[in-house]
DNA sequence: AATTTGCGCAACCAAAAAGTTGCACTTATA
DNA sequence: TATAAGTGCAACTTTTTGGTTGCGCAAATT
């Protein structure tokens, strides 16, 4: 079973879950209210969650509130880097081209 | 069949795809060469690539060299942009506890 | 103490995804 | 013109995934 964070946002229920729990911590029960879904569905993906390190419990009596690990998302953005560099060049050279056009006219 | 850029990228064979091509444009044989898999299951990752328009192609005789949409990639990154935000309020935040304990030296 | 509530876990099912095989089509090459 | 090389596509198989159902357990509530 792999276990990552790209498989892990590939699914967008758990992207937006992921976007609720950013703003603030909630249960599984909380959670499955703003879903199709049923409590059981939320909870399988709150493990596959938790399972990357993408959230966190904490326990409160036999409620338990999951948060964002926002440390984990950098995965993806380190990732993005590489292409990043490159959009910053492209943009770059637009610039330079268009900096042309003006000395031009 | 979903084809986003999420689905696209959850793929570890997809992503070391995404990032050859990043580099230079390649046909699927090329590409092929650098994976344990076989030339049509590369093809195949291609053409899930091609469908969410990560990748595009250009014809040049019998080959058809593969290469990056760069901004397309910017959809993952615009997706990142809400959980930038809070890491770097909480970087913030420790930079103000930092500033404070200089303070109280 | 009995019942309800919040939760996780395991078994099962259907749908989707990843890979393989075989074939057809087009462009080079001998 | 016959053959080889580079590809895509469709059918089939296996694995993975997302969802449901049914359970058990611990913490609240009555």
């Amino acid at each position: 079973m792999r276990r990552d964070v790209f498989q892990a946002i590939a699914d967008p229920t758990r992207r937006a879950i992921i976007t609720f729990i950013a703003l603030q911590a909630m249960t599984p029960n909380a959670l499955a209210e703003h879903f199709d879904t049923s409590r059981q569905a939320v909870s399988k993906h709150l493990k596959i969650l938790t399972e990357c390190e993408l959230v966190e419990q904490t326990h409160q009596g036999r409620e338990i509130y999951y948060q964002l690990n926002v440390n984990k998302m950098k995965e993806v953005d380190k990732w993005l880097e590489q292409f990043r560099k490159i959009w910053e060049k492209r943009f770059n050279q637009l610039d330079n081209v268009l900096a042309n056009l003006k000395n031009k006219k």
